[in-house]
RNA sequence: GGUCUGGUAGUUCAGUCGGUUAGAAUGCCGCCCUGUCACGGCGGAGGUCGCGGGUUCGAGUCCCGUCCAGACCGCCA
């Protein structure tokens, strides 16, 4: 047995007995003819002591022990002389009487604390010295007992944990598939799946009633810190539900993840249409910790000769609450930040509102004070309030002001780590018009349902009334990060057939893409929908932490590599003939 | 595919207008220290300034290219 205790088991009550730890040295402190050990496993710290009076040979060894050598050590429980009120086990200490060094250690590149002087590259190359960390540990448990309540509150529900498979078929539709050549199949590929989106809804047609799995899927896209190519859902799919039930499922869930972990009580989820979000916050997933709502000043603004505004499609204005005091340069700053080509706005017009009731702005010679004060009122501004206004293009605009909005939350604290607002953004368009090939994509995927209301709109040939057509597909938003989205699928061949014809697909190609499923669908499908959650994001949200990585065992890094076992690599020349491949890429075959 | 930021000691960083021997902290090594817990004190070692080219009497510093890392846009049905 190398151990009778963790470390962070010991308390006052096991002072006298005789224990046996073993873990690693965090830190050394040697006073000389004293010295302390903390030693460190993932329960805890317990401090070892080691007294030269009382043992001249071990104490000697002991200062001798580098960082991170794993050792096992025998000795008896006492009580500190000064304790350590931070730390869990700061009433005791384990005085030493044996000591075995398990296994030596190299000095680690950066501290193992969770302060630590490593930056993202060396912690990655060394993931598993960052994985000792205790922050990073605590990020991993916390994600193992979200997936433990995931399974229990689900199963409880009554759903069935099946598994899909890695290999499957590649569908030029939506992201860049991974693809795996297969040996047995020469010049054939499986593609590792984006979602295993068409075998939840056969498993419907099964009859499976409700289904979920915490399951990995990949896309072959630039990453970011909160993609990864290597991901996990939590994928569900229910049969014989509509919306209602789907959303009513699901928020349960959510609430119970929140109350278990965090003991916070969501309490109802509010709901927003997506038109409504979109006028509202310039966004499909907008960040309700707090306002500064969207106002349209288009009409108040229009016909006084300032030329921006008479030819903007839309004049968009956000309150600041208590900003007038910007000065000229933070406002040229923010000025700035728009114009940033990440941001795009041609410039930014503010009317600040002082508190002793004059008003300035960066457009006084074109507008009186009285039409300015009629802003600030369509505003719903007070004084002390800043106005920032952008014009433009509506869809543009909208996505501008929403960037500076998130961002002067920010800038004022508006977006605390610890405080949750959830939110359900329903009637996504079904459409989506891509410039680039002039035809239009499934917004969700070609399996999305529309709106029964909808439905004789599919039929139409003008482009803004195919644009207007909703469908019954839904996203969970939690503090302006999409956590989770789904939609009601399509279970009716000839419906599913004008899809695919909206979406450019002939019977021939949707056939050879999805025949499988639309085969099943004549089998007898029953009404069915369902959700997907990323795995990864709701365990970051509800840490508040913006970065997916630290809740990644091995993440990748920016360009899609694993540092650590230098990932990807090239292949042996016996590999690739064996597969019947041929590089032509500029990274050549091993020589191995 | 694009934009921005960074790359200097093992590590995290500073380095002025281009100037003579490139610094700090921490870590590491040695010595001292019996109640520390970010222990403390004294001393020491440690540098291809990412790489290549250019400008210059002179480059960590300026210019061009390139590699690496991070953030973002495009992309992510």
């Amino acid at each position: 047995m190398y151990r009778t205790h963790t470390c962070n088991d010991l308390r006052l009550s096991d002072v006298g007995k005789t224990v046996t730890l073993a873990g690693w040295v965090a830190h050394t402190r040697d006073l000389g003819k004293l010295t302390f050990i903390d030693l460190r496993d993932r329960y805890g710290i317990t401090q070892l002591v080691f007294d030269e009076e009382d043992n001249s040979v071990l104490c000697e060894r002991a200062r001798k022990l580098g960082r991170e050598f794993v050792i096992q050590a025998t000795g008896i429980v006492r009580e500190r002389y000064s304790k350590n009120p931070n730390r869990d086990t700061g009433d005791i200490e384990v005085q030493v009487n044996e000591l075995v060094v398990l296994n030596p250690a190299k000095t680690p590149p950066f501290s193992i604390i969770d302060d630590t002087d490593g930056g993202d590259d060396l912690r990655m190359r060394y993931r598993y010295l960052d994985l000792r960390r205790p922050c990073v540990q605590n990020n991993l448990l916390f994600r193992s007992r979200l997936s433990l309540e995931t399974r229990q509150y689900l199963a409880a529900q009554g759903f069935v944990e099946i598994e899909t498979p890695f290999l499957i078929k590649s569908t030029p539709e939506g992201a860049r598939d991974f693809v795996v050549p297969s040996r047995m199949n020469p010049g054939q590929f499986y593609a590792l799946p984006q979602s295993p989106q068409t075998f939840k809804q056969i498993l419907m047609v099964a009859g499976f009633d409700r289904y979920f799995q915490i399951v990995k899927c990949f896309r072959d896209e630039d990453l970011r810190a909160d993609r990864q190519p290597e991901f996990t859902q939590i994928d569900c799919e229910m049969a014989f539900v509509h919306q209602e039930d789907v959303l009513q499922t699901f928020e349960g869930l959510t609430r119970h993840l929140f109350l278990s972990l965090l003991a916070i009580d969501l309490g109802p989820f509010p709901r927003m249409t997506y038109d409504e979000a979109m006028r509202r916050f310039g966004s499909d997933k907008p960040d309700l910790r707090f306002g500064m709502e969207f106002v349209d000043l288009t009409a108040l603004v229009r016909g006084k000769g300032f030329v921006v505004f008479n030819r903007a499609e839309s004049v968009l204005g956000i309150c600041a609450p208590g900003c007038a005091a910007y000065s000229r340069k933070q406002l040229d700053e923010l000025t700035e930040w728009v114009r940033r080509p990440q941001i795009g706005a041609q410039g930014l017009v503010y009317v600040r509102w002082e508190t002793d009731g004059s008003i300035r702005s960066s457009v006084d010679k074109y507008f009186t004070a009285e039409e300015l004060k009629g802003w600030l009122r369509a505003a719903g501004a007070q004084a002390g309030d800043l106005l920032l206004l952008l014009a433009g293009e509506t869809e543009k605009t909208r996505k501008q002001l929403s960037e500076l909005r998130l961002e002067m939350g920010s800038r004022l604290g508006l977006r605390p780590s610890d405080v949750f607002k959830p939110l359900w953004v329903l009637d996504f368009p079904l459409l989506e018009w891509d410039e680039e090939e002039g035809r239009f994509f499934a917004m969700h995927h070609p399996f999305t349902s529309p709106k029964a209301a909808d439905i004789p709109k599919m039929d139409a040939d003008d482009p803004a009334v195919l644009k207007s057509i909703r469908a019954d597909a839904y996203d969970l938003v939690i503090n302006g990060v999409e956590i989770g989205g789904g939609s009601i699928r399509i279970h009716d061949r000839d419906l599913q057939s004008r899809s695919f014809r909206l979406l450019g697909f002939t019977a021939e190609e949707a056939e050879a893409q999805f025949g499988f499923l639309l085969g099943a669908f004549e089998y007898g499908a029953p009404p069915h929908g369902g959700i997907a959650f990323g795995f990864d994001r709701l365990c970051a949200v509800m840490n508040g932490a913006s970065s997916i990585r630290d809740f990644i065992a091995f993440p990748k890094n920016n360009q899609g590599r694993d540092v650590m076992i230098d990932a990807p690599s090239p292949l042996t020349r016996q590999q690739l003939d064996e597969l019947g491949i041929a590089v032509v890429a500029e990274t050549a075959p091993d020589k191995a």
